[in-house]
DNA sequence: AACTATTTATAAGA
DNA sequence: TTCTTATAAATAGTT
């Protein structure tokens, strides 16, 4: 790329490599940096170097990011980072400790750490999961429901402006064809949406 | 850095910012897969746009990576069991944004704060929970588990001192007493484990 | 680590 | 979005 091009494929000098490594990591992280800063994203970084130091950034979080990368990958399995660590601090260790706190509560919260725990905390975290995954059930049947009724009212819109088209042009389209949308009851939605709490 | 060099803060207009990410992603993303390529180096790298689509990439194995990077940053682990070990002044409020952010999160474990997410993240955060959930009730169960144990044995051992007492002095304990600790099944703790996977 | 000739990346405009 | 192009930035090879 410069005095002369090079093809990119592993460099064979060891030196050459260690140095090119240097130089291309620093010009990495900071285009990194820029494009959080330039356009708001969130970036995590994640260097090891062929001898194995690691070089990282994150621009927010790490746990934070590579746990929402899990959740969109679908593979918010239980391999699980540490509660946060800090760098920086305030100067009365509140915030500090506070974040401390609810990092492990989190990491509790998600089944990690417990050993720590007595049967009457395991007991408590057990509902307190229980009411929170009820509730997320809850709000997201009502956004299924949601989704569900406006299909429903489109498809109907849809049958509505077929049948003016079969009525004025006596078509092809004129066999029979009723919506689905009055097949079934109204609540499959709440089907999938059924408490759990009977089968403990 | 072109036409005219540009200040690296965070572009306002919005059509602007979204073409500069655009271009500025994929030079990053071709950096990070040179960067492996010539230096033999391990690479993750993650990256959310401001309006939350993931672009990421990997060396290798995003999942290993992720988890060597734990193990690298496992000390933190150790610094989190001294709190008072940080000192100096949250000047940039990095803490109170990392608290923020944790906060919101725990609140969404906690089923609160939902309405922020759509279906998909709501369905994610169904399945974290539930894997949270999973291994509460391993914990609570193993928990329990031991204090059986425990209460049979020392059930046995009681057991065992009354009959000595009952053969030596022949007094009012003179009926039937059986231990319960063989009663049921060795099992009984087990059922409070059920799975609730297919009760939904 | 510094230098510098070139290549590469990219801001602005189309 | 994609392309073009002038210019800034990155960097390979050298010192």
């Amino acid at each position: 790329m410069v005095r002369q091009k090079i093809e990119i494929k592993k460099i064979d000098n060891l030196t050459a490599r260690q140095v090119t490594f240097s130089k291309r990591r620093k010009g990495l992280f900071k285009k990194a940096r820029e494009l959080s800063t330039l356009c708001d994203a969130e970036i995590a970084l994640i260097v090891f170097s062929a001898s194995g130091k690691l070089f990282d950034y994150s621009s927010s979080s790490m746990r934070q990011l590579i746990q929402r990368h899990d959740h969109q990958t679908e593979k918010c399995k239980l391999l699980r980072q540490q509660p946060l660590c800090i760098q920086g601090s305030d100067s009365h260790g509140v915030l500090s400790k506070k974040l401390m706190e609810l990092s492990i509560e989190l990491k509790q919260l998600e089944g990690e750490n417990l050993q720590g725990l007595g049967l009457p905390s395991l007991m408590k975290l057990e509902k307190l999961v229980e009411g929170g995954i009820s509730r997320i059930r809850k709000t997201k049947n009502e956004r299924l429901d949601h989704e569900i009724k406006k299909l429903r009212t489109r498809e109907l819109e849809l049958m509505e402006e077929l049948k003016k088209q079969k009525s004025s042009t006596r078509n092809a389209f004129d066999q029979g064809i009723t919506p689905i949308a009055n097949c079934n009851g109204s609540d499959t939605f709440l089907k999938l949406g059924l408490p759990y709490s009977n089968c403990n």
